[in-house]
Parts: structure tokens; sequence; C-alpha cells
RNA sequence: GAGGGUAUAGCUCAGGUGGUUAGAGCGCGAGAUUGUGGCUCUCGAGGCCGUGGGUUCGAGUCCCAUUAUCCUCCCCA
């Protein structure tokens, strides 16, 4: 028996999936980042496990039961990367990038893998597209990140969202806002559901995060995050709302944001949708000032964020929002008898070293069926060659949308095809 | 890790209380049209009904197990 494909893993199949949608959307996302002025960094799907611990933290969920961990042969501890920055920074520390850039930019587009149950829009193994931005500790470069991710989902059609935002403050005013909570919530304790008793303890931040209703009702009268920012963190804040207003991008304060991975630092964000299911997040990210540093560079502030591809398609899929067909091709060779057959393998090839997308008929049918195949593959002509033509040195272009023929010499192929027009919005 | 739904053709799904050759639409292939697509009509291919066991004269249908998948919690993109 063939085995089954891993669980929870996307793929994409062109005419089922729709890998052109995947296409579309990771090409809007790298002319957004060329566009901001990001470059692509690609790094290894699996990293030494050692670096996601000291990165994302021990005591998130993540690291705790989620990843994907595995001993090489040579003897190895890796993992399989369950988000994307932790990886970029090695990089970036490794190869002492804040010399050449004080200012580092950079975006990456790839899988990421976390052991977890499959749900909407959650997959065990999932594609983020993010940037990193190191090397600026100002709220404009903040700014500038929540622009981009909300550009991409402007340009991608993608309008029922709301961007939250939060401030964790510094590690310090962040401790003693979670004494501050503990404190709250220790009497209240008896009556919380039994996973805010354990993120009591294990990380209290995340009691804010509860679904439960009893537990928001307990939770209402909690202490504030923002109330206990200490003086600079909140200067940073209000300038960065400020930027925010001003470039027009809305968004809701939300001191209850709490976000997965232990390295933020101030601002938080999170872009929601009522359209992914039970999973609201269509992306993330924050600022980790202390990241750099932690894992061995020098003191140097950074903001980055992970945007779901998966849940961005999903979003679209919901909304119904239109995405363009890609290109066809333009031209579809349809050989009638052997002589033709010969003469269509060299005038294929002319095609495309003429950069023209072409495609030929291998399996010798009828005429209706090859134009039947011309038709599916979006062909901008079907080029018909018979006896007659090759004879004659010219073939018959069949114009798909006005079935106007014209004969053309082969021996122009390409710029006649040219000449007929149309080509514009076909493969070339 | 906890809970629930589903599993029948490539896809989306029908198959009251068990009964003989398991169906539809779409898609695919051929023909109607000797070298001309999209519409229409006709025909056809394609299913150990997820897997294993059980009850029964008889199981797609009932029972148990198992696997996969979807959904919800946890958590997150």
């Amino acid at each position: 028996m063939l085995p089954a494909p891993p669980s929870g893993a996307t793929q994409a199949r062109p005419w089922i999936e729709d890998s052109s949608r995947w296409h579309w959307l990771e090409g809007i996302f790298r002319e957004l980042c060329a566009l901001y002025s990001y470059e692509e960094i690609r790094t290894p799907v699996f990293e030494a496990t050692d670096l996601f611990h000291r990165a994302v933290g021990e005591s998130t969920d993540i690291v705790s039961k989620e990843t994907y961990d595995f001993t090489t042969r040579g003897g190895d501890d890796l993992t399989l990367r369950p988000e994307g920055t932790a990886g970029a920074l090695r990089a970036y520390v490794q190869h002492r990038l804040h010399i050449e850039r004080p200012v580092t930019k950079l975006y990456y587009i790839g899988p990421n893998f976390r052991y977890e149950r499959g749900q909407a829009g959650r997959y065990r193994q999932h594609y983020q597209a993010g940037i990193e931005a190191l090397g600026a500790g100002g709220p404009d470069i903040d700014a500038e990140v929540i622009a981009i991710a909300m550009a991409f989902y402007t340009r991608l059609g993608i309008t029922r969202l709301t961007l939250k935002l939060n401030s964790l403050g510094t590690a310090e005013s962040r401790a003693r806002y979670v004494e501050a909570l503990r404190a709250y919530a220790e009497p209240l304790l008896p009556e919380m559901s039994e996973d805010n008793r354990r993120r009591y303890q294990t990380n209290a931040l995340r009691m804010l995060d509860t679904k439960h209703p009893r537990d928001l009702e307990l939770l209402a009268d909690a202490p504030a995050l923002t109330d206990y920012l200490d003086p600079e963190s909140r200067a940073h804040l209000d300038t960065l709302q400020h930027y925010l207003s001003g470039l027009g991008i809305a968004y809701e304060m939300d001191p209850r944001l709490v976000r997965g991975f232990d390295y933020y630092t101030r601002t938080t964000f999170e872009i929601q949708s009522p359209d992914v299911g039970a999973q609201s997040a269509l992306g993330g990210g924050g600022r980790y000032d202390g990241l750099v540093e932690q894992l061995g560079g020098p003191p140097t502030p950074g903001i980055g964020f992970g945007l779901g591809i998966e849940r961005a398609l999903i979003a679209l899929e919901t909304a119904g929002v239109p995405v363009p067909e890609p290109p066809g091709i333009v031209a579809f060779l349809c050989p009638l008898g052997d002589a033709a057959r010969a003469a269509c393998v060299n005038l294929l090839s002319h095609l495309r070293s003429a950069n023209l997308a072409a495609d030929m008929d291998y399996t010798g049918r009828k005429m209706k069926a090859m134009l039947e195949q011309a038709d599916k593959l979006r062909a901008r002509y079907a080029l018909i060659v018979g006896d007659s033509e090759i004879e004659r040195g010219v073939v018959q272009a069949r114009d798909m949308r006005t079935t106007q023929q014209t004969e053309i010499p082969v021996a122009h192929i390409a710029e006649s095809l040219r000449g007929l027009g149309g080509l514009s919005e076909a493969g070339r």
C-alpha cells in the first residue's frame, strides 16, 4: 500500500490546490519587500535544537511540546524550525551582518513545522512569509514593519481584518506586571478554568488570552499591561500610534494581546481575520530587543513578523476574493500526421527559443481533441499543421478567442505571432 | 494531550428500518463532425464502499478495533 502523506502538511497540485495562487501571493510579498528594501535570506529548515530553546523560550508550548526534534547519524540534536526568526538571527549573528549593515532588513518565505493537532488553518507544516529588521530600535521602523504587513493584505484584497497593537515593555516592566497580575489572579484561581490555573504556573501572561467566558469575567478588572510600562516604552508606544495614524493605518489597542514567544519586548501586534475558522490570527509579530544579544551577538534591537500563507489563502477563499488567473501559453501545436509531427518538434523549439510559451499534442489525437487540449491550457493560438501546410511552409494560426484563422509562414513564426497581437496577457 | 464529526468513482456527494449486477452531477475518454475547441446529444472507462475483525443465510448499511481526515479546546501562522 502507498504510504499516506504526513499528517497536516499542505501540498499544492496545479489543478486542485492551485499552485498558481501560491505563486501569486508569494510574488506580491516579494514585490513589497523589494519596495520596502528588504532582502531575502534563506536559512536551513532545521537548526540546532538548542537554538530554538534559547530563542523561543523553554516555557513556551512550542518548544516544550511542539517541535520536531531528531538526532542525526553523527549525533547532533536538530529541530525542524517552528518559526523563522531564530534561524534568521542565528545567521545574522554568525555572519556578523551588523558590521556591514548597521540596519539589516531581511525577509524570508518558507515552511515551519510544529507537532500539534491539525485544525482549520493550522498545519504541522505551514508556510510563513516574514521579515526581520535589525539594528533599529525606534518606533519609525515599527511602523514600517506593520505597514508592510498591512500592505500585503491590502494588495491581496483581504479587507476584513483588524490590527491589534500592544506593548509588553521591557523585560523588567513586564516582570513587574506579571507579578501584579499573578497577585490579582491568585485569590481567583479556584474559580478559574483548569487551563488558566495551569497558565498561572507556567506563563501567567497567557491567562489574559483565555477563551473561557468565566475567566474573562474574573479578569475584567485585572491590572493592564500598559499601566506598568516604563517611561521609554510608554513613549515608544505613543509615538508608534502617532505614526500609524499618520500613515492611515487603523489599529486597535489591545492590552491583552499576548503572543507566544518569550522574546518579545515592547511593540507586539497581530492581524486578525474572521475568515479563518477558529484561528483568528493571519499573522503577527513584535519587537525583540534582547534576542540578538542573547544569541551571542552585540546588543541589537530588532522587530519582525510572520504571516501565515495558508491562512491568507483561506481568508481569500472564504471572503470570495477573486484571484488573478495565471497566464496561459501562447501556442499549442496540433500536428496532423507524422510529417507534421516532425515539423512541430522543430517549431516548438523555435517558439521557446523566442521566449514564447508553447506546447503540443504528443498523443496523435484528432483535431477536436487537440483543440480541446489547447483550450484547457488556455492557449492564445492553436497552430495547425497538416500536409498541405508543410508543403507550403506555413501553419494555420487559430485565435482561440475569435476563432479567426491566419496562415503564417513558419520561417517567421515568432514574429508573426507577435504581430497578431493579443500576447500581452498570455505567457509572454 | 482532551473532545466530537466524517470515511462510497479523479472531485462533490446519494445510497429509509441489512437482501442479489453500488448510483448521480462534474471531470476524463470516444463518437455524432473524413483537418477545427467552448454549446448539445449518445456511448464508455473508472469503485476489494479507508483497513482488520465480529454478528448474520446474507454487511456499503449493524457492532468492535484501527488508521486517516475534518472540526473544537490547548497553542499559534
